[in-house]
DNA sequence: AATGAATGAGAATTCATTCAT
DNA sequence: TATGAATGAATTCTCATTCAT
C-alpha cells in the first residue's frame, strides 16, 4: 500500500518539534495502536506517559484518527522500504521461487526487527468499525499484491509452475502460509531458530505442490 | 480447545431464567463480541438491546470478562460439534486427504452457516489486550491441534506423505491455508460459488506437495 | 408552540426521581438555558450545582439537547396555560382590544411572575446554531400566532378595524411592540409599577390608529 | 451609543499593520461575531481562517473580550454615520413623521445592506452572560435615543401628535416596531419587496394612532 | 513584532460496576 | 431475584491564554 499525495497527516506543528520529542510520540503513538484496535487505543495514555499536556498532542493531529493515521503510514514505509531492499539483490532472471522466498523472508525480517510497526499495520486488518475502515481506506492507496499475483502468472507461462494449477489458487494458499508466519513470529510465538526450518520445509512443499507433474525434482534436502 | 473444569462462567442464577430470556441475552452477548474487540465490546449496549436492567446482568454474569468467557465457550462448543459431525460420516480407513478435506469443510461451514459464533472465536485471535488474554487462557485449556498433527503423523507413518516432509510443516502450511479460507468466508469475501474450487485447487497443491517424491500420480481431476 | 405527541423527552427514570430532587434538576436546568445560549450552557455546571454525578444525568436525559427541549417543553406549556386561563375570562362578544389586552396581559404576567421560564423560551428565539435549531424544531409544532392573525381578520371584518389597515401590517406591529415589553419585563428594565400605563398609552395608540378613520371616538381614558 | 474616551480597544500594534492585513482581521472578527454569541464565538476559528498565529492575536487585543468591543465598536460607528447620513437631506422643518420614517429607512438600510455589522451590534441584544453584559457596558456609553425623544417632545409642543399620547410610550412603540422590522429584514425574514408596503402601512397605523384625536387626516394612501 | 509551542481547564459523553431496595 | 439509581473514572476534543524565542 502508499500514501495519498497531497496529505500530510500531522500538521506542521509536528514536524517543527525537536527531533527527540517527536521521536518520543512517534514511539509511543506506535506502541499504542500496535497494542490495542483503535477504539481501545487511548490517546490519553499516549500523552500521559509522554508527560506533556493533553491539548498539545491536537497542535500535532488533528485528532486521534489522524494520529492513527500517521502510525499507519509509518507502517506502511517501513514494510515498502524492506521489501525493496530484498529485491535488491535479485536478478531479474531469478525465478518464482526465489522471488517468493526473498519477499517471504522480507516480511518475516519485518515481523522480527519491527514487531511494534508490523503489529500496527496487522491491527489494521483487525479493524471492524466501519466508519475507522472507511477513513483509512480514504487515506491510503491499495498497492502489493498485485506483484506477486504477477509472479505467478509469469511463472505459470516459463513453465515453472504446473498447467493444472490456477495461478489465483497458488497465490491465495501462498500468501495464507506466509501472513500466518508473520504473525506467529511477530507475537513471538515461533521462536527464532525454528523460522528458517520451518521456512525451508514450507517451500519445499509448495515447490512440490506447483511443480508440472512427474517434473517436480527431489529439489534441495530440506534443512531438518 | 476445550473449557477448564471448575469454572463456573454464568452463576447459576443465569440458568434459572426462562429460556426465552436466555436465548435473547446469549444471542445479544454473541453478536456483541462477534462485532467487537473485548474493550470496544459495550456491556451497556447489551443490555439496552435487551431491554433489561444493567444491573441484572451482574446478577448473572461476574462482569464483563465473564460474559466474553461465556460467548468464547459458546464458540468453542458449536465448532466441536460440528467438527465431530463432520468426521462420523468417515471411515477409520480415510486417508489424510480425505480427513483434512472433510475437516476443512467442516471449519467453513461454521463459518457460512454460523458467521456469528464464528466471530466470536475469530475475534479472540485478535485480541491483543494483554490482561485479557491472560485471563482468558486461564479459563479455557488448549487443546485441538493435537488431532490434526496426530493425523499427520500418522500419514506419514501409512507413507501417505513423504519422509522427507516434516509433519508438523505440513500441518502449518495447512492450518494457515484453511484459516484464512474461513476468515474470507465468513467476512463474505468469498463467494459462495467460488469456495469449492479453490478448496479443490489448495488441495491439489498440497496433496502433490507432500505426497512421497516420484510417485505423486495425477491423482483426481481437480474439481474444475 | 405545542410538544410532539409521542415524544418523552426525559427517560422514565428521570420521572421515578424523588420529586425534590426532580424539582431541584428541573430548577437548575431551567436556570441554565435561560442564562445562556444553548452552547454557552453548561450541562457541567448544572450537576455540580445539583451536587450529583455528571453520569447521572444521562441516566434521565439522552444527553444536553434532550435536556434543552425538556426546558423548552416547560417553557412552551406553562406559556400555554397562562394563555388559556387569560381567555377563560372573555366572552365571545369580547371585541379585538379587549382580547389583544388579554393576550398581552397573559404575555407580560409570564414575563414578570416566571422570569426564568419565560427566558428560556425567548432563548429559542436568539439561538443561532442551525443544527440545534433544526432538532428543535423536529421536536416542537408550530401553532400560535394563527390565533391572533384569525382575530385580526375577524375584527376587520367586523369593522373593529378600518378597511384601509392592512390586518398583517396591524398584527406585526402589535406583536413586535408586546414582544418588546415582554422582554424588557422579564429582564426588569420595566419597573412593576410602569407596566399598565405604558400599556394603556400603547393600546391608546393602537386604538386609535387602527381605527375606521373619524370615527376614533376618543375611547377610555388612558391611565395616566 | 458612544464609546468610553479613555479606552484603547485594539492595541497601537494593531494600527500598525498594513491596511490589507488589518481589514482581513476586522472582517473576519466582525462574522464571527456576527454568526455567534460571545461564549460561541471562537477567537481560535478567526486565527485559523485568517492564518495568522494564535498569539499574534494577543498582540494586537488584550483577549477575547477585547475583541468584541472593537467589533461592537465598528458596528456603532456604521450605524451612527448612516444614521446621519439619513438625516443630513432632512429641512429643520420636517414634521415628525417625515423624520421617523428617515430614521426608520437608515435602520432597514443598515440591516438590509451591512448585515454583518448589524448582526454584531445584534447580538449585544441578545446577549446575556452578566460578567460580558457589565464589562461591555463599562466599555460603551449608552445614547442614542436621546435624539428620538427629543424629537417626540418636539412634536407634542407643536401639536404634531395628541396631547394624551404620552411620547414616551410613542417612542417606545415606535422602537419596538422598527427594531423588530430590523431583525426580520437582516435574518432574510421579510422579502425586499415586502418593507416599503409593510413600513407604509406601519406608519399609517402610527400617524393616525399618535394624531391629534378628531383631526387624523386620512393622509397619504397607503402603497397597499 | 511575530511566531507557534505549551498548557490546563473545561466541554460532552460512555462505561462498567456497586448497592440499596 | 430483579431492578434501576448512582457513581466516578475514562474517553475525545476545544478553547483562551501565556511565554520564550
Amino acid at each position: 500500500m502508499g500514501l495519498k499525495g497531497g496529505s500530510r497527516l500531522p500538521k506542521q506543528t509536528f514536524f517543527n518539534l525537536p527531533a527527540e520529542k517527536r521521536k518520543l510520540l512517534t514511539d509511543l503513538t506506535l506502541e499504542e495502536f500496535a497494542a490495542h484496535t483503535y477504539h481501545a487505543a487511548s490517546l490519553s495514555r499516549i500523552v500521559e506517559r509522554a508527560g506533556i499536556a493533553k491539548g498539545s498532542m491536537y497542535q500535532y493531529f488533528e485528532g486521534k484518527l489522524d494520529l492513527y493515521l500517521y502510525a499507519l503510514k509509518l507502517a506502511m514505509e517501513v514494510k515498502l522500504r524492506i521489501l525493496s531492499e530484498a529485491f535488491s539483490g535479485l536478478g531479474p532472471e531469478a525465478d518464482i521461487f526465489q522471488r517468493l522466498m526473498a519477499a517471504t523472508r522480507a516480511g518475516l525480517k519485518l515481523a522480527r526487527e519491527e514487531p511494534t510497526l508490523y503489529a500496527v499495520g496487522n491491527n489494521l486488518a483487525r479493524e471492524t468499525d466501519p466508519t475507522v475502515l472507511a477513513r483509512v481506506l480514504a487515506g491510503l492507496q491499495p498497492a502489493g499484491d498485485n506483484m506477486l499475483s504477477g509472479w505467478f502468472a509469469e511463472a505459470a507461462a516459463r513453465g515453472e509452475i504446473g498447467p493444472r494449477v490456477d495461478p489465483a489458487a497458488a497465490l491465495y494458499a501462498f500468501n495464507a502460509v506466509t501472513w500466518q508466519m508473520s504473525q506467529d513470529i511477530a507475537a513471538g510465538r515461533i521462536a527464532f531458530d525454528a523460522i528458517e526450518p520451518l521456512l525451508a520445509q514450507v517451500f519445499d512443499v509448495l515447490k512440490q505442490g506447483l511443480a508440472p507433474r512427474g517434473q517436480a525434482g527431489p529439489s534441495e534436502k530440506p534443512a531438518r
